[in-house]
DNA sequence: CTTGGAAAGTCAACAAGGCTGACGTAACTT
DNA sequence: AAGTTACGTCAGCCTTGTTGACTTTCCAAG
C-alpha cells in the first residue's frame, strides 16, 4: 500500500485526516453549488430534478428519454413526472423521431431557453467566482480530482460529453 | 471584469464552456462521492441522512443537538427523526448537558462507532484513490475552488471544523 | 421568586423526488 | 408473426425535507 509511489514525495496528503477534509469540503461545497438554482427553483412549481433534466436537454438538444435516463440514473417513471410538467407547461418539447418513432427527442422552448439561462447564470457565476479565485492551477487540480472520484460508468458519460454533442 | 488578473496569464479556463464541464464534474463525482455508503446503507434502515448525523457525531462527539442542526442545514423536526432511530437502535448515546440540562450531548456508541468506520472507509477509499491517481498539487487545487464554492457561513463552518474539536 | 425565552422534543400534515411492479401501445427487428 | 425496445402511465411505497403548533425543561434576568 505504500509503494508504487515516487520515493521523494510526501504522503500527507493521504492520510485519514486529510481524506476526511475533503470529504468535509465535498458536503460543504456541494450544498453550495446548489443553492443558487434552489433559491431561484423554490417558488416555481420546479425543483433540481427539473433543473438536471433542463441541464442535460440543453447540453444534448435533441437527446432522447433514454439517453436521459442514463445520464441521470434514475428511474424512467421517476424522469417521466418531471418531464411531464416541463412538457406540460411549455419548457420542452418532446419530437416524434423521424428514424424512428418510438423515439422521444427532447428540446428547451424559447421558454425553457429562458429558464435554463437564469439557472445556468447563477450557477456559472458562483462557479466562476470560485475559478477566479483559486486560479487555473488549481482548477486543473480541481477537475481531476472529481474525475478521479466518478464511476467508471459515470466517468466515460462524462468524458463522453465532455466533446462531442448528440 | 476583465482587469485586475495577470495580464500574462489566460483566461481560457473562466470561459462558459469550461464553467459547464466544471459544473458537470461536480455533478457525476458527487454521485461517487455518495455511491459506496449508500450501497451500504440500503438494506439497513437508514440512509444518506443518518450518515450524515453520524458522521458529524464522530467529528465532533459532545456536540449539542442545535450545533449539528446549523452544520446539516436541515430543520430540527428532520434531524430528529433520524436521531431518534439512532438513538432507539443504540448507535448514538445522548447525555443531558451537565452544565445546560436542556442540552444534549450525542455521542457515537460502540455500535455506532462500528458502522461509522464502515461508512467512512468505503468514502475514504474512494477518495484516497482519487487523491492518489490525481496527485498531491491536484489534490491542493480541488480544496481550494471547493472551499471557494462555499457559502460563507457554511466555509466558517467547514474552516472551525478543520482545526478545532467541538 | 417569578417570569421570559432558549433548547429540546413531539405530533400532525404535507411535498418532492426517489423507488418497484404491472400494464399498454406503438414501432422496430428478426 | 413473434419478440424486443422505447415510451408512457397507474398505483403505491419510502426517505427526507418542509411548516405549524405545542409542551417540557431550565437558565438567567428582573
Amino acid at each position: 500500500m505504500a509503494d508504487q509511489t515516487p520515493s521523494g514525495e510526501s504522503l500527507l496528503f493521504l492520510t485519514d485526516e486529510q481524506l476526511r477534509k475533503g470529504i468535509e469540503a465535498m458536503f460543504f461545497a456541494y450544498r453550495g453549488f446548489t443553492a443558487d438554482p434552489d433559491r431561484i427553483l423554490e417558488g416555481m412549481d420546479y425543483g433540481r430534478a427539473h433543473h438536471r433534466a433542463i441541464h442535460f436537454i440543453h447540453r444534448s438538444p435533441g437527446t432522447t428519454v433514454s439517453n436521459l435516463l442514463t445520464i441521470l440514473g434514475v428511474t424512467k417513471q421517476s424522469l417521466n413526472r418531471v418531464l411531464r410538467t416541463l412538457v406540460d407547461d411549455g419548457l420542452v418539447e418532446a419530437r416524434v423521431g423521424r428514424r424512428d418513432k418510438r423515439e422521444r427527442h427532447l428540446h428547451l422552448t424559447a421558454k425553457g431557453q429562458e429558464l435554463e439561462r437564469e439557472l445556468s447564470d447563477a450557477q456559472r457565476a458562483r462557479m466562476r467566482a470560485a475559478y477566479r479565485a483559486a486560479g487555473p492551477q488549481a482548477v486543473a487540480g480541481f477537475r481531476q480530482v472529481l474525475e478521479a472520484m466518478m464511476d467508471p460508468e459515470l466517468r466515460r458519460q462524462y468524458q463522453g460529453l465532455k466533446e462531442s454533442g448528440a
